[in-house]
RNA sequence: GGGGGGAUAGCGAAGUGGCUAAACGCGGCUGACUGUAACUCAGUUCCUUAACGGUUCGGCAGUUCGAAUCUGCCUCCCCCCA
């Protein structure tokens, strides 16, 4: 099995520079796990990178889409999954580093995604329907599939529908896979107490400010609709549209931002905690970096 | 000094005799997650329990079979007039 380092946990304990030290010490690269820093155009609010801290180290899946363009896990394990090879074949371990819990499981796990054409009418079709009558139809078409599903999702329930449309069933495309990692990989998560790490959230989004996000978010918006794009769902952007519409104050949209950030921690150690096997280092603790270093060459020996 | 209004769970706020441990919102906590995932969704939130139970609606004393809801006094806050 190809080898992987793997580092996660929840906004701003310190993943980047942990990563860039990791990355200097086994001369190797870093492949980013994040979904919104893909985005060229999108800097302060993703908290991506800067070309500063990266220090000559070579970042993949870094500022590789326009914020306009359409992005999803099946393309970042697609293009992620390729660099992880080319990296083992030439005896580099790969470190893949991020906060995003779906596309590093799926990175590191044998999710399986198939190639899919949209389906306009049916997408129309299905959102005329009310909740309820999604969800009945998804009891009747894929019965398994509601067990993880809950009727309000309305989401989740529409892409089960969806997926049976295009005919490859959510339940029967999992029932095949083993649900376990492809790779020899060793997670470490990054993790402080809840006060610490939010405490660090709430300094990271002022910095933001000073640093000009308000202007970043300005220098997006060109019309209307482009608050509807994906992209601009992303913490630190959507949160600006009733600011720019004169519906909401500065201040308050701020502490928005540092309130969504903050639940968006949570969310991921609950991911991180609950959905994959992870070696929990807290950076409370002095010597986090040393047991780290000695962690990974226990591991990368055998 | 005179007149009026108000005090409800972490916060905001309903409730004005029994169906109320107390609606709802916020915040907090916990969780789910296979193509929007920084998304979307769920549960929980006085104390305690496996269940039961216990203590509440500013304080004290009453009325009543029964009070957050009625009465009296006290404390604090707000508004208006002087």
């Amino acid at each position: 099995m190809e080898k992987i380092l793997i580092i996660v946990g929840p906004t701003g304990v310190g993943k980047t520079s942990l990563s860039i030290q990791l990355a200097k010490r086994y001369k190797t690269e870093i492949i980013s796990g994040d979904s919104m820093q893909v985005y060229r155009e999108m800097n302060i609010g993703t908290a991506k990178v800067t070309k500063e801290e990266m220090q000559g180290i070579k970042h993949h899946m870094v500022d590789c889409y326009s914020y306009k363009d359409e992005f999803n896990v099946m393309i970042f394990q697609k293009e992620a999954r390729k660099i992880v090879h080319e990296l083992n074949v030439k005896h580099q371990l790969p470190i893949v580093c991020g906060g995003t819990g779906l596309y590093i499981k799926s990175l590191y796990y044998d999710y399986e995604f198939k190639e899919e054409a949209v389906d306009e009418k049916f997408a129309q079709f299905l959102k005329s329907r009310s909740d309820d009558e999604c969800y009945r139809m998804l009891e009747i078409i894929d019965p398994k599939s509601c067990e993880t599903i809950h009727p309000n999702n309305r989401k989740r329930v529409e892409r089960a529908l969806m997926r049976t449309h295009l005919g490859h069933k959510k339940s029967e495309d999992e029932e095949k896979q083993n649900h376990q990692p492809i790779y020899d990989a060793y997670v470490i998560g990054l993790s402080a107490s809840r006060e610490t790490v939010y405490e660090r959230i709430n300094q990271r989004v002022d910095l933001m400010m000073k640093d000009g996000l308000k202007e970043e978010v300005q220098s997006l918006i060109h019309e209307k609709s482009d608050w509807e794009l994906q992209s601009l769902q992303g913490i630190g952007y959507k949160e600006w549209k009733d600011y720019f519409e004169n519906k909401a104050e500065l201040n308050t949209t701020i502490e928005l931002i540092k309130k969504n950030s903050r639940n968006f921690a949570k969310r991921q150690y609950t991911w991180f905690n609950n959905q994959m096997q992870v070696h929990w280092y807290n950076i409370e603790e002095k010597d986090y970096l040393s047991k780290i270093f000695h962690d990974i060459d226990k591991w990368t020996e055998k």
